[in-house]
DNA sequence: CGTCAGGTAGCCA
DNA sequence: TGGCTACCTGAC
């Protein structure tokens, strides 16, 4: 199956550090995803896909976004701009919010290739194994099938396997209406976990949970806007979160994957 | 060897 | 609130 896609950038969507599970292979990217396995490839203006429907591609890639919309809100200086030409076509990836929490607890003090290697670890360990052709990969499990904590140690977690085992006992159903409330309580909700800080958890709504006015502040982005923002003063994540706030607003999110992307010249 | 990497809990002022 | 440190692990 085949899309016309616009203001879209397969390549840098996907390899920009939000999305784990995939490989690339002779130009194509094979996605597993909770129980998804797709393989997608993009020419020019057209996005060529299998193993899923026009429907989840859409809201997977967030294609229906206002691109355009957006960039226009969040480029209020010559820094977005930039960012913003650098990392052109660059999507927010709309996750499944179980495997994205899984995956960003697992991110916590790692680079994005131990990220990589822990979270396809859990899927290899507790999911099912499912192919797409000749391509074979995992399932990610459902929350109550990573009940063994021995076993999520296998995977390299560390320290956080005491959280992963934790978060097994969520309930999936309260997690996936945090869609339809806002950001405020959906970070009360998720910070409330164990394991879960303020980082994790707006990965987590950005992510998967279409709070597009999430900020998280890691140490790059800390980095970048206390250089382009704070005359490369040290301040505190809750200013810098602050200022994110008041200048891109509805769409700090964007403006958040675009300063990262474009400052760690990713791809 | 030490340091660092997309943080958080626990503890203290 | 804000500041500090231990913490699993693997790459350099």
């Amino acid at each position: 199956m085949q899309l016309k896609v616009k203001d879209f950038d397969l390549k840098k969507t996907i390899e920009c550090g939000q999305f784990f599970r995939y490989e690339l292979i002779d130009g194509k990217y094979y996605l597993a995803h909770r129980d998804n396995l797709l393989v997608v490839e993009q020419q020019k203006d057209k996005l060529i896909f299998k193993g899923a429907t026009e429907k989840f591609i859409k809201s997977f890639f967030r294609l229906n976004d206002p691109y355009k919309e957006i960039i226009s809100t969040i480029s209020t200086d010559k820094h977005m701009n930039q960012a913003v030409e650098k990392s052109f076509g660059l999507r927010i990836i709309r996750q499944d919010p179980w495997e994205c929490l899984i995956s960003y607890i697992c991110s916590q003090n790692s680079n994005i290739p131990r990220i990589r290697k822990k979270v396809n670890c859990i899927a290899k360990t507790f999911g099912k194994k499912t192919s797409l052709g000749s391509f074979q990969n995992y399932t990610f499990p459902n929350p109550g099938e990573l009940n063994n904590f021995e076993k999520i140690k296998t995977c390299k977690v560390g320290y956080r396997a005491k959280y992963i085992h934790k978060a097994n006992n969520i309930n999936e159903h309260e997690l996936m209406d945090l869609r339809k409330k806002d950001y405020n309580e959906a970070m009360k909700y998720l910070q409330n976990l164990f394991g879960v800080g303020e980082k994790v958890a707006d990965c987590v709504c950005m992510f998967s949970l279409d709070k597009l006015n999430a900020f998280p502040v890691d140490v790059w982005i800390k980095r970048v806007m206390q250089e382009l923002y704070f005359n490369n003063k040290i301040v505190s994540n809750k200013q810098i979160k602050e200022l994110a706030n008041n200048k891109f607003g509805k769409y700090a999110a964007y403006a958040n994957q675009f300063l990262y992307f474009s400052r760690r010249k990713l791809v």
